[in-house]
DNA sequence: ACTTTTTTTGCAAACGTTTGCAAATTTCTT
DNA sequence: AAGAAATTTGCAAACGTTTGCAAAAAAAGT
């Protein structure tokens, strides 16, 4: 059964046998082998931090990568030492700025250690859940070493897949009781709370409340604490809405609030930053109310906006910087410690935040 | 000399040779090719949209693989292909909402041609320059198949190395004389010129211009248009200031603009939102001066925030989702020829936005 | 000088794919 | 029914690294 003439072993085309190579494509680690007259370890070891090569060989080698313009293929790398150095951030809605605020403090730290980010920028919309998780299943195709996702839900199937993989993940502002998730989040619930003191000791009487999303935990903890704030004042709800965490819906639900001209609230507390920029346009230019006279507002987030003058909102500020460290630190160390066990849950403090939208007693 | 029993073969220690996988890891086209009892060409080839597989294999196939969840190890795949389907995107300065949305823009657009993004945030600031330099360098070293640089120069080491590497770039907002590099831009100049026939029109008598970065293409580009068409109207420049494209430098400088109590200016052309943002706050908030009536102001993005009533600025609008599509699609595009010369230079135009921050002539 | 210890080096397998080629199989022709 | 044509399959090299192991070389100890 030895059909076929073995005249020539089945070499392939890649004519690079024994001269200079054409400068075509990038420098690999046998070029500068070849050109120092070494081996391939040589040159890989010169290239890794920890390994044993000699002085001497070291810097010829060195010298040799330079002039040919050497640089390590990260892809070669990743497939021998399974680790890519990337994490997958996934992000939804940039329209708040709080979000590339994070977005940008994570990518900043997470450069700072050497690793890269692959973005994944979703609706967090549930219609588009399938296909959320079909793109970040393609992302973990390139062997991430973590995930990290920004207010973006993580579907059960998503959550089974990392842990069979080992790939740790860490939520931010969503809390969440799945196996081996770490989750950062601020505390919501005392934010809730200062929001309601805060109204309160300015005098408000009627007070509402525009929610986020419905099923975040983030807008329910917050209205919770909000809530029993209130209580704790011998006071209730006296009004509620939801603006899914959406400029326009935070307006048309300002609107639905302010419908009627006899009980209107005079205070309102709203989820957060972005929605109450729609609350305050619609109530200034919309419905003529002064701010904070005829209604107080504060918000949550403190977005770089809320400080402008154009707004000038009081707010509970969620500590980006803090909850980026918190992210990336977590998450890194579940890479190196190589284990998806004992995740974190942290939370990080909030602060007040008096602006000009709240009577502030003074 | 024949130290070392040589028992064993130099084998490593992956015992996976007769017994059943034990779950480490994900699964791999051998797993499923052991699976189905086939080659792991078979296999393979089931991964790859135009191979050849018959068609009950091709089903057994894809039910082992379903089964197993094998998913295609997409680095490997790039170090066989050569082409990663990543592409990287370096955006600085994620404060002015301009670059989120474009960021967003653009990452959907790729995700929908089945690429993904390797996000790079670098400070504009030239003093990083080496550092933005070395961080590009290492996101070449995963094989991206083409970079976007959104509002960033490319350092004439990055472009020689590009071109080297046969890495097609395209650039947004910036123009560049440099073989081989793409640009987006916007008609800055026609922009500019919209700009001052709006408060010509306006009736202002003491233009003043608040430039962005002096280096770059488009504020030089704004600010000429502008010139221009004062210059048409028998008018000229009344005062300038640099506000470097940052919301506070632009504060500072319209204070120093507005300095002096007698000659002020009473039309502004801003070079951008973000920093018109920053000029409307002094002048009302400090300045105590009445938008459009002592000073009419326009800026130049139209940034979702800019069309919201807490500014309601007249602006200058830059079509972010031309500009993304047009950026993604010159990408792909030489990505796919293979060939990065034939560069393409392309103009969007602009629209004048006119909202309350001008006087509009009815 | 001759072991012994330490350091530097090279060999070759492995990581998980893709793909040209040729062998094996099926499907058509006539 | 047999040869031609088309399709399906498998083999094995290649992509550019890392790394355990052992051989070679250098440094140290006596």
């Amino acid at each position: 059964m030895a059909a076929g003439p073995q005249l020539s072993t089945p070499f392939l085309g890649h004519a690079n046998v024994s001269n200079e190579s054409p400068k075509r494509g990038r420098a690999t680690l046998e070029d500068v082998a070849l050109a120092v007259g070494m081996s391939v370890s040589a040159v890989s070891r010169t290239f890794t931090p920890g390994a044993s090569v000699g002085k001497q060989s070291r810097a010829k080698i060195l010298a040799a990568a330079a002039q040919l313009g050497y640089r390590p293929n990260a892809i070669a790398r990743t497939l021998s030492t399974k680790r890519s150095r990337i994490v997958a951030l996934v992000v939804s809605y940039l329209q708040n700025q709080f979000y590339p605020t994070i977005l940008e403090r994570i990518s900043r730290l997470l450069q700072i250690h050497g690793f890269h980010v692959l973005l994944f920028v979703n609706e967090e919309n549930v219609s588009h859940e399938n296909e959320t998780d079909d793109l970040i299943l393609d992302i973990m195709g390139y062997q991430v070493d973590g995930i990290i996702l920004a207010s973006s839900l993580l579907s059960s199937k998503l959550a089974k897949y990392c842990r069979d993989s080992d790939t740790p993940v860490v939520m931010i502002n969503r809390i969440s009781t799945l196996k081996g998730v770490s989750t950062v989040a601020s505390q919501n619930y005392e934010g809730g709370k200062l929001a309601a003191q805060t109204l309160i000791h300015g005098k408000a009487k009627r007070i509402g409340f525009i929610a986020g999303l419905e099923a975040s935990s983030t807008s329910l903890e917050r209205e919770q604490g909000f809530i029993d704030a209130l209580k704790q004042s011998g006071k209730s709800l006296f009004a509620r809405e939801v603006g899914h965490y959406d400029y326009e819906k935070a307006a048309s639900a300002t609107r639905e609030m302010f419908g009627s001209k006899k009980h209107r609230p005079d205070g309102l507390f709203v989820a957060n930053d972005h929605m109450a920029f729609g609350v305050l346009d619609v109530l200034r230019n919309e419905l003529k109310l002064t701010v904070p006279d005829d209604v107080q507002v504060i918000g949550f987030d403190n977005v770089p906006q809320a400080g402008m003058g154009g707004y000038s909102l009081s707010t509970v500020e969620q500590d980006s910087a803090l909850m980026s460290q918190a992210a990336v630190t977590t998450l890194l160390q579940q890479i190196k410690s190589g284990t998806s066990d004992k995740p974190e849950h942290i939370r990080v403090p909030v602060r007040l935040i008096l602006r000009k939208t709240t009577n502030n007693g003074l």
